[in-house]
RNA sequence: CAAGUUGGCCAAACAGUCGCUGAGGUAUAACAACCUUGGAGGAAAGUCCGGGCUCCAACGGGCAGAGCACCAGGUAACACCUGGGCGGUGUGAGCCGACGGAAAGUGCCACAGAAAAUAUACCGCCAAUUAACUUCGGUUGAUCGGUAAGGGUGAAAAGGUGCGGUAAGAGCGCACCGCGUUGUUGGUAACAAUAACGGCACGGAAAACCCUGCUCGGAGCAAGACCAAAUAGGACCUCGUUAAUUCGUGGCCCACGAUGAGGUCGGGUAGGUCGCUCGAGGGUGUUAGUGAUAACACUCCCAGAUGAAUGACUGUUCACGACAGAACCCGGCUUAUCGGCCAACUUGGAUC
């Protein structure tokens, strides 16, 4: 069942989105930028804003979108947070494969944070 | 065989596992789950034209503004397509073309050049008169005329070539070519061919303004339609007539109304549903047409997401994979694009 990836695990409405941009948890390299924010449900979610100005071409959108869904499905150890994943100018230049594994870094990065931030 | 032209087609293939999403089914109070079956393009792109659809406006007409501009046909429509004409270009198949009007008017043509549109006379050429010189043939200068052949300038110099003609020249005359006018013939037409006449009058630029003809109401799916929390406010109905030095009508009391509670209604925000994909639709065939295309018959249902799906991994094979992602829908145009296949045709070479 983790390795699904269900509608409860996004973020579905501008509210959710807003919430989470206010917050101070974030994970980032020069390519990509995490920010997150602990919910009340028993899963984490993923919401994604790739942003046309830093990614100007649609089938490259979607290329990021479809790398970061799925190494978000494969993710066993992410506690119960509202993540957003935003794109920095330079993830164009990454190949797939590096974009996959800049990702999966970020992902165990984000859960250690997680931990110390919310077990105080 | 090589090089090329035009038109059409494809856009790595197959298998397995996992995942996303539309529809149908099983099942359920509902979710979840499971099964079956669909799931990006030739440009989905740029948003440059043309339509459908929706709402708004509207009796009709004109002006302004914008667009289009050889002819005929096709189409729902077009700035598109097809066929034809004309011009340019290529050995050729072919390709390219802001292709109406400059004799409606106003203006422009830098620099150079004598002169840039009323033609003109710088050098030159020629005649006449005259002066000087003379080897008596003439030469040089001046004056006054003729000339547009030659020179030089320019993007462009006022028809071209040849012969005649002449003092030298000149459409001055003639022939051919070009141009114009009027006919005739062919063609639906654009236009072409041809005859007679004219005798060169009519330079370029319409991408300077402009004139002529034709077309055009505006906004867009965030169009638009429906359902509809919470909060604030509104209308109506019912209940309560009290907790009150409350407020209004009133001189005061009574009374009535407001302030209260509940309900209903209307508008309408968040949110949701529809619009949304069966269509100027695809495939096959026949017929008409040079063709674009049309008609008919049979047949098929082929994305519909909404923080936004169409992907990942593994294996095998090969030529080792370009440009690129639907967002209301069609018809075009333009731009991007690794490579491959098919057909017709052209040029060159080889062989028979």
């Amino acid at each position: 069942m983790l390795n699904r990836f269900l509608k409860s695990q996004r973020l579905l409405k501008s509210d959710e989105f807003q919430a989470v941009r206010g917050t101070s948890l974030t994970v980032s390299n020069t390519n990509l930028l995490i920010l997150a924010k602990k919910n009340e449900l028993s899963n984490a979610r993923l919401g994604l804003a790739i942003s046309k100005r830093n990614v100007k071409l649609a089938v490259q959108r979607n290329e990021i979108k479809r790398v970061a869904r799925e190494s978000f499905r494969q993710q066993v150890g992410l506690p119960n947070l509202d993540v957003v994943l935003m794109a920095r100018p330079g993830v164009i230049s990454l190949t797939k494969n590096e974009l996959r594994q800049c990702i999966d870094e970020l992902w165990q990065q984000l859960a250690k944070r997680a931990q110390r931030c919310y077990s105080s």
